[in-house]
DNA sequence: GTAATTGCAAATACTTTGCCACGTA
DNA sequence: TACGTGGCAAAGTATTTGCAATTAC
């Protein structure tokens, strides 16, 4: 259950913003940091662990306060549903979907990206610049 | 009016692929060039040229049309709805955009994503690769 | 005890489809 | 004429909110 170190990390974390320690909180963690790539609204509340144990508008209202503490982010990866990650400090994923069958899955490669966003700091004033990067094409399965 | 070299290349494209020259496909052709950035349904149905001209389902139905033959491209850009522009050959866009203020521009500086495009072509045999890249900040009339 | 959090249900937003009338080729 | 296209209205899917009951601190 909840006890990796990682999940562990992240309630503390929370709690440290004002969040309170609910089963609710702690399972929705544990299920992303389980699963490690991201997960609609939907996929989450019906999870095993989530189901029946916690509505989804619970789960929504969740990751609001997740994402607006940075503890999670919002990815649109081009379904319908928007899309929710964990962010992880130092760690950076870029995706490769197929648009086929809508399989995500994350790229291993340098994001070669990270000078470029330097660059766009300077020039543009813009704060807490990130990036998302993703590549869509048909996969080898698809084609 | 639907006169510009690049709008008549596009009917003609269109033309060509099957699609019949109707009034709502000129004006929608003409209000993406004409904008140059990407626009929602509802803008675009809302826009000038097409309000009380034709139905959103209509425009809907064309958008689904350009996108299936590549004229134009749906990016997610993380609103809750869907982006459409414009794909002109040999032009690449990737976007800056506000989590605040939501606006959205265009970054001029080359992109850096088309080598590791080109390896990942290599490497996972997905066919038909492109890449969305997306910046996210707060824009410095918001901060 | 107090304020944050939850569940349920309802409201909203955006997208998508059915069906028949209409216009283009 | 024939078939792609258009308008209108309704259905579908995802998100978001109100409010009273509950729970963490």
């Amino acid at each position: 259950m909840p006890n990796s170190p990682l999940v562990v990390d992240l309630i503390d974390r929370c709690r440290a913003t004002g969040l309170r320690r609910t089963k609710a909180l702690e399972q929705l963690l544990f299920t992303l940091a389980d699963s490690g790539r991201p997960m609609t609204l939907n996929e989450l509340s019906h999870s095993s662990r989530l189901t029946d144990q916690c509505d989804k508008a619970t789960v929504f209202r969740l990751l609001q306060r997740l994402t607006a503490i940075g503890t999670v982010r919002r990815l649109g990866l081009h379904e319908r549903a928007a899309y929710f990650t964990l962010l992880i400090p130092g760690r950076h994923q870029d995706y490769l979907i197929c648009t086929e069958c809508g399989s995500i899955e994350s790229i291993q490669a340098p994001c070669p990206v990270h000078q470029l966003e330097k660059e766009i700091t300077q020039k543009t004033g813009f704060k807490n610049l990130y990036h998302e990067l993703e590549f869509f094409g048909v996969c080898p399965r698809c084609a």
